[in-house]
DNA sequence: AAATTCGGTTCCGAATAATGGAACTTTTTA
DNA sequence: TAAAAAGTTCCATTATTCGGAACCGAATTT
C-alpha cells in the first residue's frame, strides 16, 4: 500500500525531471503561470526549480520570459545516440530490410507503455530524415510497440499497462486492454505484429519483436501508406522482418556474450 | 574573488548534471570504479547519485553493471530539436545555400566556448546524415564558432575564453588567444570566417555569424574537403553564406518581433 | 581451502539544500 | 489612475543529501 500506482519521486531529481518533462515536452513555450497551473508546486518552489533548470541549461527562456527546452538536452542525446550499441548493431540489418521492401524501416525500444524510436531508414531520403528519432508513441497502437509487448507474459503486460488510457486515434485503434490482449495473443503465436491504421489513418506496418538478453524489449517494423502497402505485401514481408529481428538478436548476443 | 573561474554548482541538480555529463558524454560504458576515480565524490555519495540518475532513466546499466546514457535523453532532445524555432526558421535558407554550393551546410549555436550543431544539410545524403547534430566542437577552431565569437567584443570574448585550452588539432590550429583574436578582428571587418583545416586535416569551410535579438550567437557554414573546396571557392561562396545568415536573422526578427 | 583484495552496496548521524508562505516589485488590464 | 495579475525575493522550517564506516559477495592470491 501507500505507493499510489507508480509515482516514485526520486527526491529532488525526480521532481525536477517531472518539471522538465512538463516544459520540454510541451509543444510551445510556456509562461510561468501556465506551468504553475499544471505543476502542483507552490509559487516560490516552482520559481526556484525553474531557475535551477535554466541555470543548468536544461531549459531556456525566450525574451518574453517563456520557458522552452535548452540546448544541453540535444548535446547529451547526440552522444548517447551515436554510441548506442543496440542501434549500431541493428543498423545494417535495417538497411537490408529497407532494400528488400523499399519502404521505411523503424527501430524502437519499449519504455514503460511507450515506444521510443531509436532509428529510421527511408528509401528516398525525404525532407526530414530524423524527424521521428527520439519520438515516443503509445505501445498499444503501433506495430513496434505491440511486437515488443508480445514478448511479455500476461501478468507483466497487465502491470505495465495498468492505468493506460486507450486513446482512439482512428476507428481501428484498440479500445481496451481485452481487445489488445487478444491481438497480442495472435502476435505471440504468429511471431509478428500488424498495425493496420491503428495509430494513424492510412499508415500500415508489420513488425517483429526483439528481446536482448539484457532485458531490453524492442521491435523492428516496415511501414508505408495503406494504398501501397497492402495486406498481401505485409504478409509477404513478415518473414523478412522476423529475419531481421532474429539477425539483430543474434548479433547482439555474439557481440555481448563473449565479452562477459 | 572566491569564485574560481566559472564553477557555479547549482546545488543538487548541478552536481547530478556534472555527473551525467561525465558518464553520458564518455565514449564507452563506465564501471563504478572508473567514475569514482574521475568524480571527486565519496563512494557512498556517488553510489546514491548514480542510482538516482538510473532511477530517472537518464542513465542505464548494462548487464555487467556498467553505466551508460539512458533513452530518456533521446526523447527529451527530439522534442526540443523538432520544435526549435531558430532551427525551423533557418532550415529553408540552409537548403538554398546547400543548393547553391553543392557542399555540406551547418548551423551551429554558441554555448560557452563550444559550438553545438543544430542542423546539417548534405547534398548526397551520406551514410549517417544526423551524425553531427547535437555534437559539440571547440569554438576557436571551427568556422561557425569563430564567426559566432566575432559578434562579441574583446572583453566578452576574453571572459568567455578564459581557461580555454588551445588543443592543437592540426598544424593550422590557433595556438593561443592572441592568434585567435587577430583572426577574429579580420573576421569582424570582413563579415565572414574561414576555417582552413584548423579543426580537421583536409576540411575547410567558410562561415558567417548570426545574432538573434534574444542574444543567441550562432553561425552558418559551408564545409567540404580541401581538395574540392579551394580558397577561391570559399571566397566565391562567402557572399552567399553572409546572405543566408542575413536572411535567417531577418526571418527571426520578423517572426518574433511582431508578436511582442 | 583459507585469506585477502577488490568492486560494489547499505547505514545513519551530521551537514546542507530544498521548501513554501508571505511580502514585495513589476507588468498588464480595467 | 487604480486594481489585478504575473513574476521575484526572503527566510525560518523541514526534508534531503552527504560521507565515513561497516558490510557483502565474488574473484584472486597465498
Amino acid at each position: 500500500m501507500g505507493e499510489t500506482s507508480r509515482s516514485r519521486e526520486t527526491g529532488t531529481l525526480g521532481k525536477l525531471m517531472a518539471l522538465l518533462d512538463l516544459v520540454a515536452l510541451a509543444d510551445r513555450p510556456m509562461r510561468f503561470t501556465d506551468i504553475l497551473a499544471l505543476s502542483d508546486q507552490p509559487r516560490g518552489t516552482l520559481h526556484r526549480q525553474l531557475s535551477h533548470l535554466v541555470e543548468e541549461d536544461l531549459l531556456e527562456t525566450d525574451r518574453e520570459g517563456r520557458y522552452l527546452p535548452g540546448i544541453r538536452l540535444l548535446h547529451l542525446a547526440s552522444r548517447s545516440w551515436a554510441r548506442n550499441e543496440f542501434r549500431m548493431v541493428a543498423e545494417p540489418h535495417l538497411r537490408v530490410l529497407q532494400g528488400q521492401t523499399g519502404e521505411t524501416v523503424h527501430l524502437g525500444v519499449l519504455r514503460g507503455d511507450e515506444v521510443i524510436y531509436l532509428d529510421k531508414v527511408e528509401g528516398r531520403q525525404s525532407v526530414r530524415m530524423y524527424s521521428q528519432i527520439g519520438n515516443a508513441s503509445p505501445a498499444y497502437c503501433t506495430g513496434v510497440g505491440k511486437a515488443a509487448l508480445s514478448a511479455l507474459d500476461d501478468l507483466d503486460l497487465k502491470t505495465r499497462l495498468s492505468g493506460m488510457v486507450f486513446h482512439p486515434y482512428t476507428e481501428y485503434t484498440h479500445r481496451d486492454i481485452e481487445s489488445l490482449l487478444e491481438d497480442i495473443n495472435v502476435i505471440r503465436a504468429r511471431g509478428h505484429a500488424f498495425d493496420l491504421e491503428e495509430h494513424e489513418s492510412g499508415i500500415c506496418c508489420v513488425a517483429a519483436p526483439i528481446h536482448s538478453d539484457d532485458g531490453t524489449l524492442a521491435g523492428v517494423s516496415v511501414t508505408g501508406p495503406a494504398y501501397r502497402v497492402t495486406s498481401e505485401k505485409l504478409q509477404e514481408w513478415a518473414p523478412l522482418v522476423r529475419g531481421a529481428a532474429a539477425s539483430i538478436m543474434q548479433d547482439m548476443h555474439s557481440r555481448l556474450g563473449p565479452r562477459r
